[in-house]
DNA sequence: GAATCGTGGAG
DNA sequence: TCTCCAAGATT
């Protein structure tokens, strides 16, 4: 690929970001960005970190939410662990979470409550890699940071014909999108990809009729499109089992227990249960426990099936795990979805509506 | 390098 | 219902 080639793909591809760009709260619209105005970096930042691994849909009011509770990273790093757990319950991947306040406060504490304005700077914090750095670099310092997510890695292997399968294909996608990468309007271009590769070089039936790189994409040519990029194959999920006790106090207050921080729903509020290798366990204090049925869970590397128990406790009543939550400060969205199904099975039959 | 770590939507 | 998978990072 020449020079001249790489800056003539760039250009069509800007020429129709300028036209097409999706709508998005952490972006500045076109008028604004005309007018001068830049990307805050801590609303990139939040909306980068969030967007790993997870759509657009799901990540849009989560976004609205953290920035109106806290509008700063000053307020973020001041914020408590457990409304930030809280407030990020049922978005999954919750070690970002926990590398959120991290980051934050290391910001706050190391960088003056000013984000590193290089990649090499953003590559240091926690809950920052490769792909976060460039696109924080780029969308909000105009530093010529490739990023390659998803989207990158699909788009350069269609449009070079990479063969070779992920995740060995990566170095030599990265590549590629490296050369392709433009000295001016970085945060842009990297847009760009990444919305090309979300609304027309999709994963499956990709809308090549109206690509803006139809002519120049050697998959496209061969007809072989749908079958990029190739991928190795995974592997079966295993079943697991364990049990969940959830007991409700007569005065309404919620057997809860804090999760350790490492590990599966790290530091996530949840109830106390058995380890999930098909044995059993201790329950959590002495009562009339009641058999209620069980919940289906399909986490990233495993499927979950939860036996749950439910019992109604006296108000002296003394629990070994955990801690009654009284019912006003009790808040089901603070649990991440495995335990919010759990709690939803156990209230309709401990409150029935 | 391979494993771990969530969830909801699309097809 | 089931499979795939989304703007990845960490260990």
């Amino acid at each position: 690929m020449r020079d001249s080639d790489a800056s003539g793909l760039s250009d069509v591809l800007l020429d129709w970001y300028d036209r097409h760009a999706r709508v998005m709260p952490w972006r500045v619209p076109p008028e604004e960005k005309k007018a001068g105005v830049k990307p805050d970096p801590y609303r990139v930042w939040l909306s980068e970190v969030m967007l790993q691994q997870t759509t657009v849909a799901a990540v849009r009011d989560y976004f609205r939410r953290f920035t109106d509770r806290w509008p700063t990273v000053a307020n973020l790093a001041a914020a408590e662990d457990a409304d930030v757990m809280g407030e990020w319950a049922g978005l999954g991947y919750y070690a970002r979470a926990r590398n959120l306040l991290a980051c934050a406060r290391a910001v706050v504490r190391d960088h003056g409550g000013v984000f590193p304005a290089t990649r090499e700077g953003l590559l240091t914090l926690p809950g920052i890699g490769p792909y976060t750095a460039s696109a924080i670099a780029a969308i909000a310092h105009d530093e010529a940071a490739t990023v390659v997510d998803g989207n990158v890695e699909r788009v350069m292997a269609r449009l070079w014909l990479v063969e070779e399968p992920l995740p060995g294909a990566k170095a030599a996608l990265t590549r590629l999108a490296e050369l392709l990468t433009p000295a001016a309007r970085p945060g842009d271009y990297a847009q760009a990809v990444m919305d090309l590769g979300a609304t027309i070089c999709t994963p499956r039936n990709p809308a090549c009729g109206i690509c803006p790189w139809r002519d120049p994409c050697r998959a496209r040519a061969e007809g072989v499109q749908a079958s990029l990029p190739r991928k190795l194959e995974k592997a079966a999920k295993p079943v697991r089992q364990g049990v969940i006790w959830i007991a409700r106090r007569e005065d309404g207050a919620w057997l809860v227990e804090r999760r350790p921080e490492r590990g599966l729903l790290g530091g996530m509020l949840g109830f106390p249960g058995s380890d999930w290798d098909g044995g059993g366990g201790a329950e959590p204090l002495a009562a009339d426990w009641q058999d209620i049925g069980e919940v289906r869970h399909t986490f990233t590397h495993f499927q979950l099936i939860l036996r749950c128990c439910v019992a109604r406790v006296g108000s002296g009543a003394d629990a070994v795990r955990g801690n009654f939550q009284p019912h006003a400060e009790f808040r089901p969205s603070d649990l991440p979805t495995v335990m919010r199904k759990a709690f939803d099975l156990a209230e309709s039959v401990l409150s029935p509506s």
